[in-house]
RNA sequence: GCGACUGUGGUGAAGUGGUUAACACAGCGGGUUGUGGUCCCGUCAUGCGAGGGUUCGAUCCCCUUCGGUCGCCCCA
């Protein structure tokens, strides 16, 4: 093959779009009935953007797509993920300075990581995120929990886990931070690289170590519930109760630390726990996060949101025998009997479709009995036969499949029957076909 | 960044150091000269991811490289 995609991207397919189109559907009306507003970033910003002075995480040290363009020093970076470019913007545009305050927001897009790709894990993915800025109520991370929650609900997936922690705020976070230095402190040189790193840049993520967890010192590590300040505690207990009160079902995870390093307070994953999903089985994450506003030159206000990993979405969907998305079915075909047909046949199919049907023709001078498995194929509910007959007595054939009747009509009268055709189907099945024909009126 | 497995047509796949790369599905043509979905027949890879090397000869052996899959790490 000489030209093929870059590792870990991905074509997709026509047969595949109408998956993406239903999501993005259920996406704005779930979005729409909550109040959220989308909001559209650069798929490219400064690289300072992502990459902020303490930030420990391995995603903004090594996995961003960084570059400078030969006659420029500015260094930019693909974004790897949403929330900082929803904050850069919010910040710049003084959204802070809107009425309507918190500002709630969604965006749904292609985010870039340079990492190895797996199941459910790619180079280039898509998100749906949403953002609260503005307020810091516990809950409004019920809120917005909830939104995700009653999202994937709605598309049927059962086998959903809520993960759920606080990391308190500053203070309580310090506190811990100190515990669990000095907790580490004699045993840390017998420990992973990564971890030693951790120790030193930030402790917490040495909850999330899976090459040390067996040793003794992991066990019995300080709990963070024994340093949060009774604000911090408070807070997270009602975002609990904001959950119990909506039915949400959550586990508490005491070691869940989110990976980038703005979080405050809340965090939490939802993820599948279906057998098929394999390692990357966190569909949807976030939390709350109290200092990135300011750390972008705007007010001290809080933010919290999530994201959610459509392909993520899609594989959970597959584990559990959910299908997403129908191929859409062609209203009628037109075979064209004879190459001296074909314009005849090309004027009908046009009329057809300025009436609002979706239809198709041969251009491959194929034979009867394979255009016919078009017919087949494609589903369409009519037939539209011409050929050198039809051609001379200005009429057409029009034969509907589903009940194998055929009637011969003048050219003049071919929508009429069309229409009269497709109303009996809607009245017999119940179904409202969306032809643009009926809104024309 | 590390590891394991893997790469043959539109698809699923067999196969071998040596003239024509099985088979099946799909497609196309025909049987049925203008009515499909069954059946039957025919046809369909100058090519075995790419680039080198070994060899009289390589899809098959060696090296490199690019992908894919899954795991680690990390994360949506």
């Amino acid at each position: 093959m000489a030209y093929q995609m870059p590792r870990g991207t991905q074509d997709i397919l026509p047969k595949d779009i109408s998956k993406w189109h239903q999501l993005e559907e259920m996406i704005r009306q779930f979005t729409y009935v909550y109040g959220y507003d989308e909001i559209r970033t650069p798929i490219f910003e400064h690289t300072n953007v992502f990459k902020r002075g303490n930030d420990s995480s391995d995603m903004v040290n090594k996995e961003m797509y960084t570059f400078t363009l030969d006659n420029s020093s500015t260094s930019l970076t693909l974004r790897p993920e949403g929330t900082a470019g929803v904050c850069r913007s919010f910040v710049e545009h003084k959204m802070f300075g809107e009425p309507d305050q918190p500002v709630k927001m969604y965006y749904v897009g292609p985010q870039c990581r340079h990492e190895r790709p797996q199941k459910g894990r790619q180079r280039i993915f898509h998100q749906f995120g949403v953002e609260v800025i503005g307020a810091k109520h516990p809950l409004l991370d019920v809120e917005t929990i909830s939104l995700g929650w009653s999202f994937v609900s709605a598309l049927g997936l059962k086998d959903m886990k809520v993960l759920i922690n606080t990391l308190g705020d500053d203070a309580s976070r310090d506190a811990y931070r100190a515990a669990l230095k000095e907790h580490f402190k004699n045993d840390i040189d017998s420990m992973c690289a990564d971890c030693r790193r951790r120790y030193e840049q930030n402790p917490l993520r040495i909850l999330d170590c899976k090459v040390d967890k067996e040793k003794e010192i992991m066990q019995n590590i300080p709990k963070m519930q024994d340093y949060l300040n009774e604000e911090s505690n408070a807070y997270f207990q009602q975002v609990l109760r904001g959950l119990e009160e909506l039915g949400i079902p959550y586990e508490v995870d005491e070691r869940l630390v989110r990976g980038l390093d703005y979080y405050t307070h809340t965090v939490f994953e939802v993820v599948s726990v279906n057998k098929e999903m394999g390692s990357q089985s966190t569909v949807f994450a976030g939390g709350r996060y109290d200092g990135l506003i300011e750390y972008f030159g705007g007010p001290s206000i809080s933010g919290i949101g999530w994201a959610m990993g459509l392909e993520r979405l899609i594989l959970a969907c597959e584990a559990e025998g959910i299908e997403l998305g129908e191929e859409p079915a062609l209203d009628a075909y037109v075979l064209c009997l004879s190459p001296q047909a074909a314009l005849m046949s090309l004027r009908v199919t046009t009329q057809l479709r300025a009436a609002g049907y979706r239809s198709d023709m041969d251009y491959l001078n194929r034979s009867f009995k394979a255009q016919f498995k078009t017919v087949d194929r494609r589903h369409a509910k009519i037939a539209v036969l011409i050929g050198e007959t039809e051609m001379e007595q200005g009429t057409v054939n029009i034969k509907e499949i589903a009940t194998q009747v055929q009637q011969t009509v003048a050219m003049d009268d071919l929508i009429d029957v069309v229409d009269h055709i497709f109303e009996a189907e809607e009245e017999s099945t119940g179904h409202c076909a969306c032809h643009a024909h009926e809104e024309e009126e």
